[in-house]
DNA sequence: GCCAACGTTGGC
DNA sequence: GCCAACGTTGGC
């Protein structure tokens, strides 16, 4: 099957790229995650090897800083059944889990972070969805030929 | 800090 | 099933 590209936003604050650095085998589970429409790419669509852009929304200024690879495709994510959390979801139970998370490796830091700014001004990514207005999926797909031209502007081989 | 845009909730 | 109210996101 073919890979596929996506981009996962985060604010900084809650999980950032250095975060990630730090993690073990500098991987985490992508956990949290509280929109249907995201969460069905998390449960169906997102797959081991694809490649995804790990981007810092909320920072001056917002920008693609990393590529990712999915080491664990989706699974029910654990804070839905802690009470004590912030992302609790009560109606959920891990034999009915309404949250899913998949697991992501950082593959490299993006040496020149390719920023929102850098995006906007290329004709040939006009049509992203990270551009669109109002877009609040944190978890979205990317084409290759988007993708690919992002690696470009940051300077990296693909 | 502001605010536009959006998703979700809940009353009816 | 509609829709107003609310909370959140995220760029500026």
């Amino acid at each position: 099957m073919a890979k596929n590209f996506w981009l996962f936003k985060t604010d900084p604050e809650d999980f950032s790229i250095e975060d990630l650095k730090a993690s073990p085998g500098k991987t985490t589970n992508w956990s949290g995650v509280r929109n249907y429409q995201a969460r069905n790419l998390l449960r169906d669509e997102i797959k081991k090897g694809d490649e995804v852009l790990f981007y810092h929304s909320s920072e001056d200024p917002p920008a693609v800083r990393g590529i990712c690879k999915v080491v664990k495709e989706g699974y029910a994510d654990d804070t839905q059944f802690a009470p004590e959390d912030k992302h609790f979801f009560p109606s959920a139970s891990p034999e009915n889990p309404v949250w899913y998370q998949v697991d992501i490796k950082l593959v490299k830091e993006l040496k020149t972070p390719v920023t929102l700014t850098d995006l906007k001004k290329k004709a040939s990514l006009k049509d992203m969805l990270l551009l669109k207005k109002g877009n609040r999926l944190s978890v979205m797909p990317v084409k290759e030929k988007e993708y690919k031209e992002i690696l470009k502007m940051s300077g990296e081989e693909s």
